[in-house]
DNA sequence: TCAATCCGTATC
DNA sequence: ATACGGATTGAC
């Protein structure tokens, strides 16, 4: 660049008066996180300070640099007065706002979590760093109005219902790095338990950060704090704030006005100072597995970020995962749970009629699904005033349908995709294209007749509705979920994780079609069942009862009959070693082209261990390979597959390939 | 001998 | 990604 350029650039647009920058005189160098999505890249880099920027860049600020040319977006570790960086180093360019973004401990959470999972560093920081806007920076967050936090309840209250819980309070109100997975009693006012450890840990001067699925536990979890607390001693964190909202309160968390959180999975990485206490609700919800590369689990990351710091662990719920109960198994952390006693004396009476099969199939027959018990049970339940709960596994009309004669499944003529109705009236239509299943005729049988395969909620709530004259029938699920319902005769039909809290509890639940969550073809389709009928059995009053529509004999069943998640979760987790599946074990899923897939296998240096297992066909053109590896060799395989994906980014390989670790769904 | 092109490598 | 250097190729 020539002296008169330079002179023309000083003269140019910029009010400040340009020149030659100069290397701030303390820590001049500002060691970096570069945004680019390339697996090879994520290490830092070493860049600069100006004098002018002096003041500006500071370990988390987010600064905008030049990387091989072009301009891109950074994080700055830390300052540092000397680089190992041999060649020159260039100079960062601008700081983007004045708030760091990242503390010591999430830039520390952000390199495990990446690491964990086999990505990178700015991966992570884009699911844990919500974007900027200007305006929400401006702004200061209110003064706290205090609440006088509420006595606290006598000794068979809250936590001191369960073995261990006033244990575990006390630690946290110590500061002490307690760890436990919490079985909550059915009924348990569980946003009220998590908003009392909220409160220990801020007693011991310390923040929180409590993680639920979805935005309406979100809410009870919210409203509970408000109650406890007052306003404005927490925050709520969730996607659906919009972005300035949500870039508002999490500089709130940042700048230390706020220091217990609340949110969904995001809010994992808050950067809350001086953290005390880490929670998770129902770890079990596909709710709290991150959609987006690495695909962290919310569950692991609390348990990765309680190890960082020694912060408290607290994972409740009603019902328990595998992974919850190793963490049990191996001593990592405590149980909490209530005796016999109390949990029976808590836990709604619960009947399976699953009887005969073959007539719990026959959905077009009402009678089969809503066997005499399970009406007699409604009718009591309403007579005596409370609301009946009803979950169906799927919601729609009926959104599978079948041959009349041989049951063979509807699909479309055209795209071979599923056939649903939407009323009683309607024609059937293709789910996937949309056109009309005219003309239908069985490719077994010859048949022209069909029938209901499944019966979803919509129906239900219409038999229903006729079965009960006069009795309102509330429906809840897909885009209309109701929060709550009040104290009054009505029927609810929800479908799974939609069930709205009846105010003072159900009378009774009817937990219809089980066969149809138990024979999903998943590994964790039993674990998931249970899971569903417990949070569903949860809202039923202690002296209501549950009807359960599957056989007794089925292992799900009968843990919900004697309301033991513990032991249920033991027993998937054996299961689980057995076959070999995590988190008996730690898996890698590879998916991509077979060449891809091949690529990275002979890239990766994986552990003697590792045992591959079969391409398998996961859609047009790639397959899916799995590796498996004792737990203690995780890290070796994360970090192998890692640098495998790196040799392949670095080669500029055609083909992207998605690497998982531990993934939910096989 | 020089320029156009390809390939591999580093990116502070 | 993308910019750059060194090697390679092809035409004079």
């Amino acid at each position: 660049m020539t002296a008169t350029r330079r002179t023309g650039l000083a003269a140019g647009a910029r009010a400040m008066p340009r020149t030659t920058p100069q290397p701030a005189p303390v820590a001049p160098v500002a060691r970096l996180m570069v945004d680019v999505p390339l697996p090879h890249l994520d290490r830092p880099f070493d860049y600069l300070v100006s004098t002018t920027l002096d003041e500006q860049v500071s370990a988390g600020s987010r600064v905008r640099v030049r990387f091989s040319g072009r301009l891109v977006d950074a994080f700055v570790l830390e300052r540092r007065d000397i680089s190992d960086h041999d060649g020159t180093l260039a100079f960062v360019e601008r700081v983007v706002g004045v708030e760091p973004v990242l503390t010591d401990e999430t830039a520390a959470l952000f390199r495990a979590v990446a690491d964990r999972w086999a990505g990178s560093f700015v991966d992570v920081a884009r699911l844990g760093v919500p974007t900027r806007h200007a305006g929400a920076e401006a702004k200061a967050w209110p003064e706290a109005e205090r609440a006088a936090p509420a006595a606290g309840g006598a000794p068979a209250e809250g936590f001191g219902r369960y073995r261990a819980g006033p244990a575990f309070l006390s630690a946290v109100t110590a500061a002490r790095p307690a760890r436990a997975v919490w079985s909550a009693l059915a009924g348990e006012d569980w946003p009220r338990r998590f908003a009392e450890a909220a409160l220990a840990a801020l007693g011991a001067g310390r923040g929180a950060v409590l993680l639920v699925p979805d935005a309406r536990d979100l809410a009870r979890l919210d409203a509970a704090l408000t109650a406890l607390l007052g306003s404005g001693r927490h925050v709520a964190l969730s996607a659906d704030l919009g972005p300035p909202e949500r870039y508002r309160r999490w500089i709130a968390v940042r700048r230390g006005a706020v220091r217990i959180v609340v949110g969904t999975r995001a809010a994992a990485y808050a950067p809350v100072a001086d953290l005390g206490l880490l929670a998770i609700w129902d770890d079990g919800d596909d709710l709290h597995a991150e959609p987006r590369a690495p695909y962290p689990h919310a569950r692991d990351v609390l348990i990765q970020r309680s190890s960082l710091t020694g912060a408290a662990l607290l994972v409740g719920g009603f019902a328990r995962t595998a992974e919850s109960a190793l963490l049990v198994e191996s001593g990592w952390a405590h149980e909490i749970v209530a005796d016999r006693t109390v949990v029976r004396a808590s836990t709604p009476r619960t009947t399976a009629v699953g009887d005969d099969i073959e007539q719990a199939r026959d959905p077009a027959a009402s009678a089969a699904r809503l066997p005499s018990l399970a009406m007699r049970t409604a009718r009591d339940a309403l007579a005596a005033g409370h609301p009946v709960l009803v979950q169906v596994p799927r919601r729609g009309y009926v959104p599978s349908l079948g041959c009349a004669r041989d049951r063979t499944p509807v699909r479309c003529a055209h795209c071979s995709g599923p056939v649903a109705a939407a009323s009683s009236r309607s024609t059937p239509t293709c789910r996937w294209c949309g056109r009309p299943a005219t003309d239908w005729s069985c490719p077994a049988c010859g048949g022209r007749q069909l029938r209901a395969a499944v019966v979803g909620a919509g129906r239900t709530a219409e038999e229903l509705g006729r079965a009960f004259p006069g009795v309102a029938v509330r429906t809840s699920g897909g885009e209309r979920v109701l929060a709550g319902v009040e104290a009054a005769p009505a029927l609810v039909v929800a479908t799974p994780g939609a069930e709205p809290v009846a105010d003072g509890g159900y009378g009774a639940a009817l937990l219809l079609d089980g066969w149809a969550l138990l024979s999903r073809a998943d590994l964790r389709a039993g674990e998931e069942t249970l899971r569903r009928w417990m949070n569903a059995a949860a809202l039923v009053r202690s002296d209501g009862t549950v009807v359960v529509g599957a056989d007794a004999g089925v292992p799900a069943v009968q843990a919900l009959v004697r309301w033991d998640p513990g032991g249920a979760a033991a027993r998937e987790l054996a299961e689980r070693a057995e076959l070999g599946f995590t988190p008996a074990v730690r898996m890698g899923a590879i998916t991509g082209t077979p060449a891809a897939i091949a690529e990275i296998l002979s890239a990766a240096e994986l552990p003697a261990a590792a045992e591959i297992i079969g391409a398998v066909p996961a859609g047009a053109e790639t397959e899916r390979m799995l590796v498996r590896v004792p737990r203690a060799a995780g890290g070796q395989l994360a970090a192998a597959l890692k640098v495998a994906s790196s040799v392949r980014s670095a080669r500029k390989s055609p083909d992207p390939v998605k690497i998982e670790l531990d993934p939910v769904r096989l």
